[in-house]
DNA sequence: ATTGTGGCCTGCCCGC
DNA sequence: TGCGGGCAGGCCACAA
């Protein structure tokens, strides 16, 4: 995948991709350098002893959340924004649009030493990312990436919550971030500020095709980061597609790029 | 329950 | 040239 990119549903497929090269290889040493990184309770050595002898057996991923389904239990690996997945140091994320593309060895905060050989780490600058054993999924809304139009709609229904906040909440639709929700709802000439439960079934139908769509085409260009609208997506960015000066606002508490012409 | 706010973390970039 | 403050956003704790 390209430079520069943070860590979305996309992002996150893609490590799972690579995270499924260690099905069928067993865990035979745990780095954590890195106790903070460590939740629900875990240490360095109680993932050691849990997991060294384990056989990795499967990769998943749900919304942003990557999960790798062990003999021993299910390790739940968070990116947050600045968080890569590397296998021997070498990752499909080449960079990260927050984060330098600087390789410093005490960035890596997590690791599983694999037999066959192959370590798998998390290398995250921020620290902003999060590892823990068997994670509650059921916490999640359904993925964004097979969302359903009775997905979205329940997902809106009732709120008065702007549409970006539902679109960003994770316990609705999992795996939508930032950069994604912008973009689709430029894409669908929607007001991300309006209340999401006001969202007619025209609009939400319009909503949902450009949120599949932006999905589709920035998988295949390679990032979260890949919009039509991320170029101008700064201080004094025009609409790239009608020259009206763009609208920054904080919505849903994230920063809001949005053109105050098209989106209604 | 729903919604909003602030803090976490730290590298980077801009302006002085 | 060095320095300091603002900024980035996923996630969580907490408040109203």
């Amino acid at each position: 995948m390209a430079p520069s990119d943070v860590p979305e549903i996309l992002e996150v497929e893609a490590y799972r991709r690579l995270a499924a090269i260690a099905e069928g290889r067993r865990v035979v040493g745990v780095d954590a350098p890195d106790a903070w990184y460590l939740r629900g309770g875990a240490t360095p050595g109680s993932m050691a002893a849990r997991l060294v002898g384990a056989t990795v057996v499967g990769a998943r991923r749900r919304g942003k959340l990557l999960l790798i389904d062990t003999t021993a239990g299910v390790i739940g690996w968070r990116f947050g924004m600045t968080g890569r997945l590397v296998l021997d140091g070498v990752g499909p994320i080449d960079r990260l649009a927050y984060a330098s593309g600087r390789d410093d060895p005490a960035w890596i905060r997590f690791g599983l030493r694999l037999d066959p050989a192959g370590t798998l780490a998390a290398r995250d600058p921020r620290r902003l990312g999060s590892i823990e054993m068997d994670p509650d999924q059921d916490a999640l809304g359904p993925d964004a990436l097979s969302l359903t139009p009775g997905a979205l709609r329940v997902a809106l229904a009732g709120a008065r919550a702007p549409l970006k906040a539902r679109l960003l909440d994770q316990r609705r639709i999992a795996g939508l971030g930032n950069l994604l929700v912008d973009e689709a709802c430029w894409r669908a000439g929607v007001d991300p500020a309006r209340p999401a439960g006001g969202v007619g079934p025209a609009a939400r139908r319009r909503l949902l095709v450009h949120l599949q769509a932006t999905l589709g085409d920035l998988g295949e260009r390679g990032g979260s980061h890949r919009g039509d609208l991320q170029p101008e997506r700064r201080r004094g960015g025009r609409c790239p597609r009608d020259g009206a000066l763009l609208q920054r606002r904080t919505i849903g508490g994230r920063t809001t790029y949005s053109c105050p012409r098209h989106q209604r």
